[in-house]
DNA sequence: TCTGGGGTCCTAGGACCC
DNA sequence: TCTGGGGTCCTAGGACCC
């Protein structure tokens, strides 16, 4: 099956340019939550040898002094982008699968000119959405991950790359690190440097067993498909996630049990809102607390569970267990920098059952109260309606000091032509 | 001063069953 | 010296992705 991989470039320093042409050919570094480190960076910011990861401090100088930007994360203008390009996509195949924000597969037809399909998709997305993509093709996902990656790599191939002859694929293989490869990430490529394979292709020529041993099955789909067998299926669904988590750095430090259940609570009622976003409910919730480690300060951790009798699915019952837990971990006299809460075993919302000890017409009142505000939230915008014990000036809350406005989304942030 | 957040899958080993 | 065979379920930990 002819696979494409569809990748936007620089993703979220894209998105940020197609509102603000100030951003245009200078160096622009998108920074993680609570603007710690670089998690985007234009061309110009990686050729200043920015690494992905790099803490704002330590490259803010760098970035300022060669006229550079900063911007805090805009998710939700990346979010209301990226649906943009994937909708743009979904009209070259009714076979894709959205792989993350910034990439999607695609399946595409038998054509005679798969460079200049690729081309077609590259200039339809950039007209209408603004954002510059790379397209790869070949035979498999692994190998479409891979040409789309030396489409990147290589000024010369325009943005798109096709390699679906054996010949090809071989010559292309033996100059790709391992290390690239999709799948194989810091341990593996280690471990097989270690035993001298270099490339792609002295992976693709090693035997199943030994692979099967070293890299378990996973490894083994990596090799078949490297070798054009393809057994890593297309998800044209998105699968309901199995467990939700939320959790977030402290702007500031939290030291008081009283700032800390706030945000615990604020991350509860996100946590919740998501699970009942994909309908569904939560069996079990965990929690955790932690200081900062690249401190001084005394070090303390630590995290909680319980298990429901029956499943969860309001806000009210999942934050009130996860501020039993979160008090029943939290000492004081440390200094924390971040908490967080997972809701683990997960179910389909019709399934929920009323257990002998719940009391099911409470239960039942609260379910209601929860989907109606989130039918509020989703109307009027996020938080419009929230609950008191998240508190009001939240001053543990992340900093973003470099944030754009919500362009596509709010519309006092609409931007404005003069 | 300052280092993100949110996921998935697989395996080994222990506990338990008959 | 010698201690069955076959299975399930759960959890922790390690690998990976963006």
């Amino acid at each position: 099956m002819i696979t494409a991989l569809v990748d936007c470039n620089n993703f979220y320093v894209s998105c940020e340019r197609v509102f603000d042409r100030r951003l245009e050919n200078i160096p622009v570094v998108v920074l993680s939550n609570n603007d710690g480190c670089a998690i985007a960076r234009s061309a110009e910011a990686k050729s200043l040898g920015i690494e992905l990861g790099t803490p704002f401090h330590k490259c803010r100088d760098l970035v300022l002094t060669n006229n550079g930007k900063f911007l805090s994360s805009n998710y939700t203008l990346y979010g209301d982008m990226s649906s943009r390009v994937m909708n743009v996509l979904s009209m070259f195949s009714p076979d894709m699968e959205v792989y993350s924000i910034d990439e999607a597969f695609l399946y595409l037809p038998e054509i005679e000119s798969p460079y200049e399909l690729a081309e077609k998709i590259r200039a339809t997305v950039r007209q209408w959405t603004g954002i510059p993509v790379s397209v790869g093709i070949s035979t498999t996902k692994v190998l479409a991950k891979t040409a789309n990656r030396t489409a990147k790599k290589n000024p010369a191939s325009n943005g798109a790359f096709v390699m679906l002859d054996d010949e090809k694929i071989k010559s292309v293989l033996s100059s790709f690190s391992v290390s690239d490869i999709w799948g194989v990430g810091d341990a593996y490529s280690r471990k097989l440097i270690s035993y001298g394979i270099m490339n792609a292709l002295d992976l693709s020529l090693m035997d199943d067993k030994w692979i099967k041993k070293e890299m378990t099955i996973v490894g083994l789909r990596i090799v078949h498909e490297l070798r054009g067998i393809s057994c890593i299926p297309l998800e044209t669904v998105a699968a309901d996630k199995k467990n939700i988590c939320s959790s977030r750095s402290f702007g500031v430090p939290v030291t008081t049990l009283k700032e800390m259940k706030e945000a615990m609570s604020a991350y509860a009622a996100n946590a919740a809102e998501k699970m009942r976003r994909q309908k569904s409910a939560a069996s079990a919730i965990s929690v955790y607390l932690s200081t900062n480690p690249f401190n001084d300060s005394p070090q303390y951790g630590n995290s909680a569970s319980a298990k429901f009798m029956t499943p969860v699915f309001s806000t009210q019952q999942i934050v009130k267990e996860s501020l039993s837990l979160i008090e029943s971990i939290f000492r004081s006299g440390f200094s924390y920098k971040k908490c967080g809460i997972f809701l683990c075993g997960l179910v389909p919302d019709d399934s929920l059952q009323g257990g002998l000890f719940c009391d099911y017409a409470r239960d039942e009142k609260e379910n209601k109260v929860s989907m109606v505000m989130d039918s509020i939230n989703k109307k009027y915008g996020k938080s419009s309606l929230f609950i008191a014990c998240e508190g009001i000036d939240k001053e543990w809350s992340m900093r973003r000091n470099f944030k754009s406005p919500s362009y596509t989304t709010n519309w006092n942030e609409l931007l404005k032509i003069k």
